[in-house]
This record gives structure tokens, sequence and C-alpha cells, in this order.
DNA sequence: GGAATACTTGCATTATGACGTCAGTTTCCC
DNA sequence: GGGAAACTGACGTCATAATGCAAGTATTCC
């Protein structure tokens, strides 16, 4: 319980109790906080899934546009399925497809990514600045 | 396709075909990578479903224990299942559970999750940067 | 000791997603 | 023009997971 007891926010608290601390979670739901909107289930759910996750890395670690034939080459699923993840992967912008004939070329969305996740871990430390809500957006203050 | 013409990897490249480029998806697939050992379906896993997400940006907006009675309270989903979600929620190391009594509190483990997504960042940034393979771990050179 | 509180666990139901097969479409090459 | 290549879309099947209900366990308070 690390943050049981920061001290510094209740100076005169009751008890061990932190039910008597800034707020309960029912306010802390109601605020719109970065979180919210960086904490997306469609990403997360694109990632959620070995065999994408593999394919991902794979065109990823190649850092150049890969086709859906190269990548079914790396696994042992049904060329169908590849397609499938790609076409996936893309929807929610972790790739980038570009069809080239009868050719789909995905490149892997390297900044976007990168940029998702640091934007995701700056909100998540805000949060636990205490700081999280109420301030970048929403401007309904006192969270917490 | 953004990175499909680097031009600095591949001096003599026939053709715009990029199989002609650094390798193919097969060679880099086999590559040892850091985003290999960050990208973990587990951890996206748990934040692939829309409840279990609110759930947690609740947590993260209180930045303080909360305990699953003062969770539940937060949204419509009967109680049962909000105190699996923060179970499955700590299983991954998204959330510190401690049992107090018949209570337990959940507190946010923000450090590690922003942690852990600036190091897929990063990790993300070196692929692209064509240096993602071969050089933190694994030790296999070559991969594009 | 007994009631109340705070969870946990088991179970059935429902929903979602992954997979493979196969047929169809578009494009390229001979 | 015809065949091959590269992909897409439409099923059906299977596995996993989310949900709600209900029963059980542990702990606290009177």
């Amino acid at each position: 319980m690390k943050q049981a007891d920061p001290g510094s926010t209740t100076p005169t608290r009751p008890a061990r109790r932190p039910a008597a601390a800034p707020a309960t979670p029912r306010q802390a739901a109601r605020r719109r906080a970065p979180v919210d909107r960086l904490l997306d289930p469609e990403l997360f759910k694109a990632l959620s899934d070995p065999t994408r996750v593999k394919l991902l890395a794979c065109v990823l670690k190649c850092s150049r546009p890969c086709s859906v034939t190269e990548v079914a080459a790396c696994c042992s699923v049904d060329f169908s399925v590849v397609a499938r993840h790609l076409t996936a992967l893309a929807r929610v912008g972790l790739l980038e497809a570009t069809k080239e004939g009868r050719t789909v070329w995905y490149a892997p969305c390297s900044d976007s990514l990168a940029s998702r996740l640091r934007q995701l871990a700056d909100a998540v430390d805000a949060c636990s600045a205490n700081s999280c809500c109420g301030d970048a957006e929403g401007g309904d203050r006192g969270c917490c």
C-alpha cells in the first residue's frame, strides 16, 4: 500500500482509513482526465492477442513496409488469419496500409505508437501526482 | 508508405520493391528485440476490456488505494464483476492489492505502468531507427 | 455468539474473438 | 484472353472471457 498514506494531502486524517482521503472513487470516475481518452480499449485489444502481437513485432522489427504474403511466412497460421490481423492493426493506427497493385504494404506506424504510449505514461504520472483531473481537459476540478 | 524508401540503408535498391530491402519479415521475426519482451499480450489483454479500463482509470484518478466496494459504486455492473476485474488488474501488476481486515485496498501502480509504457515506446522507436534487433538483448545482429 | 460487512468462488448464460475453409475480386504476367 | 498471384469477405466452429446470480468464507462489531 504505497500511496495509502501520502501525508501531504490529508494533514488531519482521523484514522488509517483512506476513505477520508481526497475523494471517493465514485467522484473520481465522474471527472474527465487525459487517461480516460488515452486508455483506449480498442488500441489495447489490438495488442492483446499473441499472434497479432507477433505479427506486429515482426513488421516493427523489419522497419519497412511488408506485404501480407511476407508476414504470413513468419508464422504458422493461415494466410487469411494474417491478413485479418494486419487489417485490425491498421484499423487502430498501429500499421499503415498502402495498396500497390495487387499487394498491400503494411508499414509500421512507430511514431504514432510511441507517441501514444508516452502520452499515456505522462497522463498516468499526472494521476499519481494528484493533478490528473480537471486541468488538461474537462475543466471539472476537484477529482481527488 | 512513409518508410518505404529510407534511401540510407539500401543504396543500390533495384526497384521500388521493399523485398530487396534489409531483410524479410521472416528473418525479422526470428530476431530477438526489446519489443518482443515489452509487447506483452497479457498486459494489454488486461487493458482491452472497456469495463476493466473504466475501473482502472477510476483508481488511477483517485490516486489512492480504493476498496472493491468503493469502486463498485462507480459503475453499474455487479459487485462480483468489479472484484474480479480488480483482481485481474492486480495480477498483471497494474494495481497492488493489500488486504486489511476484511477489506482489500487496490492501489494504482502508476510508476510501474508508466515505466513499462515508456520502455515500450523506446523499444518501438529503436525499431524505426533500424537498431531494434541484436543490440540490447539476444545479441543476434542483422535483423533488418 | 450472532448479525452485518466485504469479498471470493462456483455456475450457467451470453458475447466476443480467433481460426480455417472456401469462394470471390482485383491485378499482373505470359 | 487466360492463368496465377494477392488479397478480401462470408460463413461455421471452437475457445475464451464477461456477466449476473447465488452460495460460501473471513472479519468486524455489538
